[in-house]
DNA sequence: TTCTTTTTTGCAAAGGTTTGCGATAATGTT
DNA sequence: AACATTATCGCAAACCTTTGCAAAAAAGAA
């Protein structure tokens, strides 16, 4: 437990004031190059290291910025902190990781949480069941700027980044069409979810527009167990020509179905997800499917709050954009 | 972008001192219960939340512990990092966690940060190249102390946690044997990691003593990419009754394998691998395997920083034990 | 009442850094 | 030589909280 050295103890072994040394190792202007060769050499030799407490106290901020999300295991969020995580040391911030077990409670005391220790800017992807934006305003009012991803609510007060689920809902069905594939089966998760809505009604609609002679089954599951069974059922009762997997989760249940019938890829079925890039890389053929990286959208998100956190408030809702990674499976 | 509430604010609407007022909210006994209660009452109305920097300046001390990773995406760590933070939440703590990017270099800086934001404890799987050990000393010299897990060093000065590698090999080997499978294709990481051999030598004792009249072959891959092959010329050239996999990502590889094979599991060969889960859950049947809960680990390697940091210094390697999972696929 | 004990509160220092402003010394200008 | 500039450096306050100790007030004892 050695004593840490203190500014004060270079400025006592150099007889100078604790300000001159302050402003030596930060090259301010009116230090004297000599007084700062000095300075460094001594900081150097006994291993000063700034004390961050008292500096952000000083100046009342810190480098670090707050993550609240649902839970950091999974298929989606690890990716997410990974992006957001490098991008943010290079700007010299770190993070701070706290789940809130999907619990609005816990996200709010997580918030209070950020706001005792001044965090520089907070990302949350929000509960399911968050409906009181309060305790973001009033972070947000503590000078805290907050942006959402993900999992965003519907209010405009917040800027919002999010994965284009449109697009990659589009996308999705675009693709299928042009490998002529006519019968659907396609899975989307939880109805109740924005996001599945939203990728549902681009994948509905294009499919509707330019496949009109095509047949669409759609099916919603909340697991994964539930979207093989329905995989398995769907896939009993009738021929398809392809299967679109709005999400991970889905994917990997409907594979099992998929394998369970022993189909094979492309040739009795095709396969089309929308997903993070992991899972499809697992079977054999890897699945095609409709990039969302997490990373992009950890490293997005990170210059969105880079701006709030400047000056401007950038308002409104950032999509990062989709591409299919084409691996043969459709 | 509100001023917040001090205890000075508190203190002055109430004509009290700051000392009075910090000793009210904290429930000191030499302060008058109905002054308690006034202060509280404010304090409450004016949404007083406490100064983390001015805490942690005054006792020096933060309720903050480091985490320092190669990578938090991929198969393990973040697993291991959510267990964590649940655990250490229930203690008040939060976690900071940084990328090491498997660079010593980059390790030593994130340690480095650890130090000036006086972290209470730091955990770190350490980057394979990790040789020198002085930036840790001087971190647990400066009263911090360090724990490791998953990649551990070779020192004892530092109390490690890992998962039980020999006693997952002996339950791979052991498994197989009790299953009757006689052949055995089993495959392993990198030999110059550590985790590598300590599986692969409980392993390969097991069967020998116990199985003198299998036939075992070993194979090392680096990749999954190069699991996969390795695997499919290894099948394409004899017959075996079984793959064992020594962890996720030679099991995505050796399934992609048996997959083009398109062999049955278990009819045609048997799987067993050591992992985390949920990659042998994505199959179909699913896999089974030797659980290595990164969760678990997560949660024991907080005990143990936690003892460290209340006084006893628990040296030695604590392992956190694993299970067979059986899943029907050998 | 007067002194002692207990209860309740305040003072002031400390923790390490940043920063506006004033002070001193060095240099330049006429 | 007298003055204005510039280059260096130090003082002291401020950031907010905790805490040992002293002080004041209240209560009890004689």
């Amino acid at each position: 437990m050695k004593s840490r050295s203190t500014l004060k103890h270079i400025a006592e072994h150099l007889h100078l004031s604790i300000s001159t040394v302050s402003r030596a190792l930060k090259d301010h202007p009116d230090i004297a190059t000599h007084t700062k060769q000095k300075v460094r050499e001594l900081a150097e030799l006994l291993e000063y290291e700034p004390n961050a407490f008292a500096i952000q106290l000083r100046t009342n901020a810190s480098k670090v910025i707050g993550v609240i999300v649902p839970e950091i295991s999974g298929f989606f969020y690890h990716s997410f902190i990974a992006g957001l995580e490098d991008e943010a040391r290079s700007w010299g911030y770190s993070l701070m990781i706290l789940q809130s077990g999907n619990d609005p409670e816990t996200e709010a005391a997580n918030l209070r949480l950020c706001r005792m220790n001044r965090a520089a800017g907070i990302l949350v992807a929000s509960t399911s069941g968050t409906r009181d934006l309060a305790p973001f305003e009033r972070t947000d009012a503590a000078g805290i700027p907050v942006v959402f991803f993900d999992k965003v609510p519907e209010s405009t007060q917040f800027p919002k980044v999010s994965m284009a689920d449109a697009e990659a809902g589009f996308l999705g069905a675009d693709t299928l069409i042009r490998k002529g594939r006519k019968r659907i089966l396609a899975l989307f998760g939880d109805h109740a979810l924005s996001i599945t809505r939203k990728r549902l009604k681009a994948f509905q609609g294009t499919f509707q527009r330019h496949a009109a002679d095509g047949h669409l089954t759609i099916r919603h599951a909340r697991s994964q167990q539930e979207a093989r069974q329905i995989t398995f059922e769907a896939l009993a009762d009738q021929t398809y020509d392809a299967v679109f997997a709005m999400s991970d989760e889905i994917l990997a249940g409907a594979m099992k179905a998929i394998m369970q019938h022993r189909l094979r890829i492309p040739e009795d079925i095709g396969v089309l997800a929308i997903s993070t890039g992991l899972i499809p890389g697992l079977y054999e053929p890897e699945i095609s499917y409709i990039e969302t990286s997490g990373e992009t959208l950890g490293k997005r998100s990170f210059e969105i709050l880079h701006k709030c956190m400047s000056k401007a408030t950038p308002l409104g809702e950032f999509l990062v954009p989709s591409t299919l990674v084409e691996k043969g499976s459709v």
